[in-house]
DNA sequence: GCTTTTTTGTCACCTGGGTGACACATAAAA
DNA sequence: TTTTATGTGTCACCCAGGTGACAAAAAAGC
């Protein structure tokens, strides 16, 4: 029979992710965590929903990993007893960048983001959230297109990577989305870790599929073919 | 000649990292703000210095960039205007993981980041950065590890998940690190996002080379010669 | 103990992408 | 305009790592 561990103040404390807090604020955000239960290869959250909840391992091997285009799991990362997970909950409107499951049998704590910001650091949830979008909120975008670099061939890195750029430096334009930057295929060549060779070939072999063209040395590209051949869900969610 | 850019609080409040801040909170945070005009290719901060200023892009493009084991450049990410970058300064003792140099000309507005955090939040620096270390700091080691993969070979993916590994799930032992985790060759191999039978391969080689040893199905590594082998610098930074 | 299932080890073979080399096009400098 | 430098397009060749297949070894069930 599984026994309910026991978190007490002192336990979480020793924890490096609340070593700075008070016993006043541990105590009160242990009282709103919901403790369960999961047993091994069960599925906590699924990439895609919304983002609600931080977890805090409190015993256990949890694991978040995200589906390839084709179809396959990468294992993203393990996460170790005393760890918070589900970290797009601090960020807002959010929705979850990978599934994440048991890997062992777990004991897992849930509060919401709110109650966590407000009791450790008493400021406004809604401005700490703003913040964090603001700042770490890069990395966020980072780490999703380098994850999924891991299971993509060229030819979908570079779409990955043409999608970002158009989102940070794309403006709307009749025939598309020009990029105000003046890009290289070295350059194009070592934000996706590849020969400059390889890159001219699939640039060239995606102004003949129509997914971007080029006028003088500035780029247009089509985000949906780009979604679309970066095997990414096109359209909704 | 170059012309100093109009940094005014409309301007500033334009900006979507700031769009939720008052006016006098973007007022006292600019009062605080050292303006600098960076040329192209211009170093601003090199990987492995101390972290003690947050940066905000005004105007061109920087780029952040990281030296592989083969002393080649990786490009990690190219900043545009009105971002933040330079983010581990939020966390506390955090050195620079990437280099930041002038991808274009570019006006560069330095705070730090106690100041950006106290005026924005107001709540004490320290117990914020806490936060961020104990929340996104799991984000930043995973961007950490999978920007590196990106220019390794196989073994070096390896030994870098096997670090990573040994941080979370290790404790020492007379032999070396042990992990506490029953894994297989294809948990690592999804984790590096490889074969499993290659991963079978170098696995044996890294044992013939007392990278590492099994004792049952338990891993004991030894950090050092794993660092060594994915091309990191071994002792002191 | 014996049986079944899961891992590990090792092949032989194939392929995406790296490398070097060189002609052509475009842009910058003079 | 001419010169010089910097990008682009396209080869032919090579290699790290993927794939399938199968036997041996460990674990897990019974």
């Amino acid at each position: 029979m599984v026994r309910t561990p026991i978190l007490n103040i002192a336990t979480v404390r020793r924890l490096k992710a609340f070593a700075w807090a008070t016993d006043r604020q541990v105590e009160r955000l242990l009282s709103h965590m919901r403790l369960q239960y999961v047993e091994k290869r069960t599925v906590l959250f699924n990439e895609g929903v919304p983002s609600d909840s931080l977890y805090l391992l409190v015993s256990g091997v949890a694991k978040l990993s995200l589906r390839s285009p084709d179809d396959e799991r990468v294992l993203v990362s393990l996460v170790a007893p005393g760890e918070l997970f589900g970290i797009t909950s601090l960020m807002p409107g959010m929705h979850r960048a990978f599934r994440s499951e048991a890997f062992s049998d777990c004991w897992v704590g849930a509060v919401r983001p709110e109650v966590f910001v407000t009791t450790l650091l008493d400021c406004p949830f809604a401005e700490f959230s703003a913040m964090m979008e603001g700042t770490v909120g890069r990395w966020f975008a980072l780490l999703y297109r380098y994850t999924h670099f891991q299971s993509s061939s060229l030819r979908q890195k570079l779409a990955l990577a043409l999608l970002e750029l158009a989102q940070k430096f794309g403006v709307r334009d009749a025939r598309g989305t020009l990029l105000i930057l003046k890009l290289t295929h070295e350059d194009l060549a070592d934000l996706v870790g590849a020969s400059r060779q390889k890159v001219t070939e699939h640039m060239k072999e995606l102004e003949r599929q129509q997914v971007l063209l080029r006028d003088r040395r500035r780029l247009i590209v089509h985000p949906d073919r780009l979604r679309e051949t970066a095997g990414l869900p096109v359209e909704g969610k």
